[in-house]
DNA sequence: TTCTAACTGTGATGCCCGTCACATTATATC
DNA sequence: GATATAATGTGACGGGCATCACAGTTAGAA
């Protein structure tokens, strides 16, 4: 894919983002101060544990955020697309870094400076306010993750992933084939499990006539029954 | 415990509150316009599914913050003490609870209407940015709750929480004893685990001298060995 | 194309921990 | 203080899943 230098007026990534209600002006200064950068598949885009510098705005793309565990086993906690917003948590919270960012497909990311950030939200009321209400939206989501993470088989965390991914990244034209490309061992560390088992439940999941594997991508065949999967114990 | 209906002016819950920074007349205002209610032991304070009123402010108390599983079974995924506040999730993501809120000892509470907390919000640029700050702690607390219930052991994990209601009550006087009553099923809702398997770890923690249970509370007799046992798999 | 490294599928093995069961001990209510 | 109710301690058992091992496959680089 070329590198076109990206402009947030026309930026459709921007309408479906926390920048989506900027006045004209203020969309013309972001296009000013923003940086962009094209990113390639499993390039890293930020380390847990540095400070940030900035905010990350996608501009296309898919971007995994996740974190090690003790023993340097990777989780990931966000799944992030066109349109999203990364580094805002640690920026508010003021903060290192609590996860590491890596595309996990050619990205194209913008940079907004973190003082020119604050300054906005300083500016802006109701900016400051959306961001609030997308942090109260991921911080639920996380809750039920922590509930599901602890409660739930391996089996119906596998079957989430799955949907999630869907939720996520939406279909192909064909509307079966989830529009992501992803690693086994990538969904295992979305699941968390190991690559082995996640391997397996993909290959009952399979059999059974729910999904079916297409090199890195997945088709849902019939996503009620998977959707049944990921609340059925055992 | 007695009632006293509080008075925000000289509240010591509001100085380590979201709240710290009000300036006198707000203060004042805040003082005017909330309730104040007590809760004994058990009662709940909101429920998982219901529209937030407003938010809660509390006194005085030890409050968890739960969600129920696909199989009904309790997580807790906050602790929650004095000055801290509830139901800022709900109201800032525009939304229903995603918890429930249950008092863990008697406690009292101060509840704030939803408009008024929306209008401070709103002329209130700093109190705004002190929320969304509250919001990005919490979050990251979650994140790494999320990696530890999937990547840890649950006798990781029990370790963990013990070290966790340290933290956040603190100890009795005799500088030892956590100063918090919980049952072993709180502790096991908390760790993500069985209230047999929590137990038995509590014991065998008690047997190599790291814990002693004194009733409902839990003396730490060895934090470093605790915090050790809480990263060591196995 | 050829080569190398990363990714993948699958069997075998063992054990952590959830669940059932029940005796025992606190706690609350009258 | 008596009694019902809730909370707790402990054994037995079995299965879900992590781990190891290794062959087979894919994909990116030269």
């Amino acid at each position: 894919m070329e590198f076109i230098y990206p402009n947030c007026n026309n930026c459709k990534a921007r309408l479906s983002s926390t920048f989506s209600e900027l006045n004209l002006d203020d969309t013309l200064w972001l296009n000013e101060i923003k940086l962009s950068k094209a990113y390639k598949k499993g390039e890293l885009i930020f380390k847990e544990g540095n400070y940030p510098k900035g905010l990350f705005c996608v501009h296309s793309g898919k971007i995994k955020v996740a974190q090690l565990g003790d023993d340097g086993k990777e989780q990931i906690v966000h799944l992030i697309n066109n349109g999203d917003i990364m580094g805002h948590r640690a920026i508010l919270g003021d903060d290192q870094y609590s996860c590491s960012s890596m595309a996990m497909e050619d990205s194209q990311v913008c940079f907004i400076p973190k003082d020119a950030f604050n300054g906005m939200l300083n500016n802006n009321a109701k900016l400051a306010l959306k961001i609030a209400h997308l942090l109260a939206d991921e911080l639920k989501a996380l809750e039920k993750k922590v509930t599901h993470s602890v409660q739930n088989s391996v089996r119906e965390r596998v079957a989430e992933s799955i949907l999630q991914l869907k939720q996520n990244y939406g279909m192909r034209p064909d509307n079966q084939t989830i529009n992501v490309v992803v690693t086994r061992e990538d969904l295992a560390n979305l699941a968390g499990t190991s690559r082995e088992t996640a391997t397996r439940y993909l290959y009952e999941f399979q059999n059974l006539n729910v999904i079916q594997l297409v090199g890195k991508t997945i088709k849902v065949l019939d996503e009620k029954k998977l959707e049944y999967f990921s609340h059925l114990k055992h």
